[in-house]
Formats: structure tokens, C-alpha cells, sequence
DNA sequence: CTGAAAGCGCTTACAG
DNA sequence: CTGAAAGCGCTTACAG
């Protein structure tokens, strides 16, 4: 039997090294951690050893000492919500690119549950993401001044964020309508401690006012498909002949209510839809949506996290809350959208 | 200024609440972690202190002592595939119920990125879910010697399992089409070393055999929408009238493709996938599918990792690799698939 | 270059 | 019921 396959459980450590390549645990830590600061000989001494023991520092140990966790928290509404998937992605991606490990974690869409949440992974993690919060400003400050926070789709004074700039998409959307002979333009809205919600309604009315069409506002019960089946029969009633919708979820399942009730889409009634989602264009017909660039949002969030961790050199504090990104928006154009019949 | 908003990274400890609340840390530690062990008297001012100075207690030092780290780890292959969505969601609606922290990860679909990864988060967390690992048994038995994993769509002698059996579902399509007039169904297969792959192929094959139908295996590129797409042209040239797709994406690149080719489906050529992903019926026609109880499977494993911890009261290494679940899977019949065309 | 000691923040027998 | 001490596994000045 080899001795390197322990039973389960047994804990190797820098002292059983040290016995048996017969230095001092303080020599063990330094030839592994900093093994310039070793002589070559101790050095394949205590790498054999480490090697033949299989083993792996305690990386709660080192945090204990360094304050670091290497881990890095991100909060989302809802994990099964597409419109995240790239946000998630591309956090992911920038965490394991900088060696961190990511956390994922969900508030399903309670701003209760989402600062208990953030306040229990926030001790074990260097710093956290917000995805779309629901808490209030003074609570993401408070967060916030534990540890680096940054919120995404949100702009919290004195906090990093990474919004979307929502005006281009928004304008070429209701110009797109607006020469499809659209008139009255119906925004189903998302959540409304949604603070991207209240910005794309502003930027519809501002844009319609310009243009010279109507902006009506419909809230829906949920940003989900469902949500959006139940809220068809609002939409017709109130005259509209195109709907913006929160998100592309809601969007199809507008899009389906109308077709169960023989509404012609887009020759009797056009829907719009936010974020691009994975299979917005495998509807029909296909969705036309405003997209953001998420995965982009998702790295820029944790790289203003990683910029706002203290200091590894000299431990100063770094500032907060100076960072911030915006990402542009587009229309995407595809068959959902278009010239209304008679219009 | 109250003292409770100290600077950023002013670290409170038990030590201070002890100060002021006159009593010795280990007191802090009984009253607020076994608070009947302590005078009411005590508690209470404890309690006041520790909220006084908005206390939080360090899980990694408490993780150092009891060997618990409340964090179970999930690596899937590919962080953006829907099939694994809802086994995301499972796992980690599970582990908030059990106060535990679902670490995310991903492996890139590479066995040696899964077993870096693996090995990465293990010692910082309690125990693994291996989402359609890629790596070899051996690995997979080497990690579950350390700490608890369970594995999801695979079966590793000596190791927890979740596998759906996927006999029901592939038997009802293989009737389907067979009542469908189809006689020589092709199977467009996973990665090589999906061992989900591996078993479906083998069912399908047995139960074309039973029916007289003929099956053919088509390598893919990849299990992605591009990969189906690749592959529709192998796909026409087998012969073959129907095709099994590894998964949903799979198979709605497939049905792309062939629509752009202008094979009319289910006329002329019937598609069913696997998994029922989100948007899987957003597609024209609908796709069919074989589903499986993902976010059950996701809950599942969760509970055999919570099982195989060490028993909390004795400390008693529990036993692992007992236990195991095999769940159903069922046809789903859409849009894509039915009868031929004069077949 | 290396050793001995102190300490990160907590918990847990052990006394009293 | 409460205090004093030891220890979880590591790192880091401080000597030598």
C-alpha cells in the first residue's frame, strides 16, 4: 500500500513535510510559497516531500493570515434567467483568468433574501457582484463599506457599477417603429424595484416624446414568460400596436399570448424585446431585441472588484465607488418587428 | 459618528465584543454559538455588543477548527449550456435549504481543466457534484478519497451517483418513430467522453434492434448549435430519415440546417432531442424531445454530498459510493418529429 | 538561508 | 455558568 493514498479525511500538512524532508514548517511554507527565498537543495527536498504526501495547502489557513479569499461573489435575481447567463459567463470567465473562484448565488428576486445572502457569502469572499439588485442604496453602501462591492444595471452613488448606456438601442428601436407606422408604443415593465426598468421606460418616453409617438406604461406580474402571457390582454386593450418588453423572456411569451389569439405578428402587432437571449431567434418568427453585451458587462464587474481590493503591495486601501462602465446598446433587427398592416 | 460604520476592512472580532461586554471571548463564542449555554443574563449582553459593533463571525477561522467549510462545489462542463441549468438550479435550491453555498465552476468541456478545477476548489469546500465529468474513474475515485463527491450522468465504481435511465424515454421515441414509418434512425453523438453519450447510443441501438429499425452513429464537432449544423450534411448523406440528438441544441442546429437545405421537417426528415432545455419549444416546429428530471438530479446530489459528510455528532467517516439514483426520462412529443412523408 | 515564535479568529475540552 | 489554554494550518517578521 502506498502511504501517499491516506484514508479519507487524514489532513496533510506543512509539519508532516517538515519531518520528513527534516527542516522547520517555517522552511516548508517558504519553499513552496516563495522558493527563491530557499536553497535549491531544500527546495527538491520539500517539493518531493510535498509530492509524495499529495499535498495541498489549506487555503482557509492562508486566508486567515492574508485576508484574502481568492473568491469572488456574484448575486443574481435568478439563475434560470437567460437574460444573466452571459453576465454569469463572463464573471466566471475573468474570475478563473485572474486565478479567483467564483460564487454564484441567488436572491430569487427578494430584496430580503438578497442582502441576507449578500451578507452571509460576504465574509468568505473578497468582494461581491451585484446583478440587477433589489436592495436599496444605503444597504448596497453599506455592503459596500465592509468590502468592494460592484452592482450591475444599477448606479449607486458612492459604488462601482457597470450599466448599459440604454439610449442608442432604445432610439433605433422606436425609429425602427416609428417608420413601420407605429404610433403607440406599450412598455411592459420588469420588476419595479427594478432600477434598469425605470431607466428603459424613461429613454422610451423621452425617445416617443421626440419622435412624436405615445409611450404607455403596462406592468406585468412577473419578467418571465408567464408574465408576459398574462399581460397580452392589457397590451391590446390599450390600443398599442407595438410592445417593448422588459426582457426578451417576457417578450416571448407576449409574443405567444397574441398568436394564441390570432394577433399577426408583426403585421397587426410588433414586439421588441431586451438582452438577446440564447433561442430570442428560435421563435417565430424570430425576436427582435435590444442587446447589451453582458459577458463584457460580467468581466467588467469583477475587474472593478479585483481594481478595488486593498492593495496586496502596501495594504492600502484602494478607492471605491470611482469606477464605473458603460456598454453600449443595439437593435437587432429580426422578424418580430416590422411594417403594420395598414399602418 | 456611531463607532458601528468603522472604516472599510476594521476587522470586529469576538475579542472586542468580549471587551465590552465584560466577559472572556470564549463566553462571545458559547453565547452566540450555543446560546443555552450561557446565563440569560450573558447572552444579552453579548448579544447587544455583537450588534453594537455589527459583528460577523469569520467563517473561514470557524471552518480551520471544525473541518466544515459550508460550501459544496458544482463543476459542469460548459457554464452556458441550458441542458445543465436546471441541474444548477436543483443543486443550489438545495444547498440554500441546508444553509450550505454552491461554488460554480467550469471545466471548458476538458478533462484536465476539470481535474485542475476539481482539485482547486476541493480543499475550500465540503465536498464536489461532478456534472458529466469528463475525467477518467480513477481521478474521480482519487478526489472522492479526500472529500465526498457525487457525480451526475455517470457512473464511477465506488463513487455516489445521479443518472437518469434513459431506457423509458428512448424506448417511447424509437415507437414513435417507428409508428412514424421511419427505419433508419441516426444518432448524433456527444463527446467521446461523455459516458451520457456512450449510454444513450447503446439504448437506442437496442431498441432498434427490438423494432427492427436500423441505427447509425454521426460523430459532431461539438454538442453545440454549430456542431449540429456541421453535421446535417453526414446526417442526409447516412440515409437515414430521422435523427436522435445528443442534445437540444444539438438538434435544433440540425433542424436549422436542414430547414436552410430545404428539407421540410417532420415531412420529410423527423428530429428529437434530449434534455428539454428553455426555448426547446420556442423553435418552428416545436422541437420533440427526451426530457429528464435535471433539477431533481441537481437536489439529489446534492443530499448524497450532504450525506457522505462526516456525521457531525461522532465524527464517524460515513460511509461513500453507496448510494446512487437513477431517474426517468420521458418523450416529449412536439412539432419536429412524426410521421414520413410516403415512408 | 533557516529556525523559533507569534498570531490570523475562532472553538472546545478542561477546570473551577 | 464562565475563564484560561490549547490548537486548527498556515505565514511572516525577527534573529541568527
Amino acid at each position: 500500500m502506498a502511504k501517499s493514498s491516506g484514508p479519507a479525511g487524514t489532513k496533510v500538512t506543512i509539519y508532516d513535510i517538515a519531518k520528513i524532508a527534516g527542516v522547520n514548517p517555517s522552511t516548508v511554507s517558504r519553499a513552496l510559497g516563495k522558493p527563491e527565498r530557499v536553497s535549491a537543495k531544500t527546495r527538491k527536498l520539500v517539493e518531493q516531500a510535498a509530492a509524495e504526501l499529495n499535498f495541498r495547502a489549506s487555503p482557509l489557513a492562508r486566508s486567515l493570515l492574508t485576508g484574502r479569499t481568492g473568491t469572488v461573489g456574484l448575486i443574481v435575481a435568478d439563475i434560470t434567467n437567460p437574460s444573466y447567463f452571459d453576465m454569469i459567463r463572463g464573471a466566471q470567465a475573468a474570475a478563473a483568468a485572474n486565478g479567483l473562484t467564483l460564487v454564484l448565488a441567488e436572491s430569487a428576486e427578494s430584496a430580503a433574501t438578497e442582502l441576507r445572502v449578500a451578507r452571509r457569502i460576504q465574509p468568505s469572499t473578497d468582494g461581491i457582484i451585484l446583478a440587477s439588485p433589489r436592495m436599496s442604496d444605503p444597504e448596497i453602501r453599506a455592503l459596500n463599506a465592509t468590502k468592494p462591492v460592484t452592482v450591475i444595471n444599477r448606479s449607486v452613488a458612492g459604488v462601482d457599477s457597470v450599466v448599459p448606456d440604454v439610449e442608442p438601442g432604445i432610439s433605433e428601436a422606436v425609429r425602427h417603429l416609428a417608420s413601420g407606422g407605429h404610433r403607440r408604443i406599450a412598455f411592459l415593465a420588469g420588476p419595479d424595484t427594478s432600477w434598469l426598468s425605470a431607466r428603459r421606460w424613461e429613454c422610451l418616453r423621452s425617445a416617443c416624446e421626440w419622435t412624436g409617438r405615445e409611450a404607455l406604461l403596462i406592468p406585468t406580474t412577473a419578467p418571465t414568460a408567464e408574465g408576459g402571457r398574462r399581460a397580452a390582454r392589457d397590451v391590446i386593450a390599450s390600443g398599442a400596436t407595438a410592445g417593448l418588453c422588459f426582457n426578451d423572456v417576457l417578450a416571448i411569451g407576449l409574443m405567444r399570448e397574441l398568436q394564441a389569439a390570432k394577433v399577426t405578428i408583426p403585421d397587426e402587432f410588433s414586439v421588441v424585446g431586451f438582452d438577446n437571449i440564447f433561442g430570442s431567434d428560435f421563435t417565430t418568427p424570430a425576436l427582435t431585441t435590444i442587446a447589451a453585451p453582458f459577458t463584457e458587462a460580467g468581466a467588467t464587474a469583477l475587474s472593478l472588484v479585483l481594481a478595488a481590493l486593498p492593495n496586496a503591495d502596501d495594504g492600502s486601501p484602494n478607492v471605491r465607488g470611482a469606477g464605473g462602465a458603460e456598454l453600449p446598446t443595439s437593435l437587432i433587427v429580426r422578424g418580430s418587428s416590422g411594417r403594420l398592416l395598414g399602418g
